[in-house]
DNA sequence: GACACATAGATGTTATAACATCTATTATCG
DNA sequence: CGATAATAGATGTTATAACATCTATGTGTC
């Protein structure tokens, strides 16, 4: 009852590769999910990164985190931490200040509106998550967290 | 053997709702090997959404595809795919003119560098995936493939 | 303590993505 | 047939990503 991915994506003919088809899919499920969440967050003028900031820097606690720790912890690296933090800083998100112990260090850490604002996001988020599973097998995607886990374990 | 995602990624706890953690999962896995895949084409002077472009176009055969086609068989759909097609053509990977027929459509299609290019490509992509998933069970990996598209068969 | 080296982050530049809007062509329907 | 809508694509603009390089600070070593 599932559409072929080949089919999803018009291709002429069935992968010839097992190992082919598997990053095409996880490629394509994430694209499909990550554009479902964006247009969820969009109306908070948010993006997907910039949320996965917030979630980290909430995470951290008070004390923050350096530059390289939360470029470390994102979910989709991306060069050029520092001009994110810069735009985040801007809409008055976060607030960095240097290291008094080591002045290469710049601590990054929630603003009050930016702690504020991922909790409010939470609810509209998880519902969302939610709703775009129901339909599968809860065991299965417990089963599709192991074997993705055992891919990125292989690099 | 495998990491826990959330170890992974440094975060303090593991996800309380599985939903989200199955997101996430598919979210990280593809940025890691879009990066695995980046940097065998980078050589080529090509990104991974150039890259699935010839390959679309490949598989389209000599009569090509109009711009929207190819843009709805993109893994990964992008805005502006007009001008993602003027640089593969600046490049001379790719050939377009009007359709006769209806000439609001451009039809595109490879040019004979831009096939040879895909063509020298299939090899060295094919040796990459099989390594990163040798350690993977194979029908796990089948079973991957099918909940993934359940996932997608919810959106 | 002076030197090389490593680390953290910033900055300059160019390319690409994202968003909105606009033109040309074709289809639809009264 | 003529107005209107729909479709395909192009274009202008701004923001962000990507890449390389650079500065400041700290570490280790002789």
């Amino acid at each position: 009852m599932v559409t072929p991915l080949h089919v999803e994506l018009q291709q002429a003919r069935p992968y010839d590769l097992l190992e082919e088809e598997v990053h095409v899919s996880i490629a394509r499920t994430a694209a499909v999910l990550e554009r479902a969440v964006a247009q969820t967050l969009k109306p908070h003028g948010l993006t997907p990164t910039q949320y996965n900031v917030l979630r980290i820097l909430r995470g951290a606690g008070s004390e923050g985190l350096c530059r390289n720790e939360v470029g470390a912890r994102l979910i989709a690296p991306v060069p050029d931490v520092t001009r994110l933090l810069d735009r985040m800083a801007e809409l008055e998100l976060i607030a960095r200040e240097r290291s008094e112990e080591d002045r290469r260090l710049v601590r990054t850490r929630l603003t009050a509106k930016g702690l504020k604002l991922v909790d409010s996001l939470d609810g509209e988020l998880r519902a969302g998550h939610r709703g775009r599973l129901t339909q599968v097998d809860r065991s299965a995607l417990a089963q599709l967290v192991h074997t993705l886990a055992e891919v990125r374990a292989g690099l």
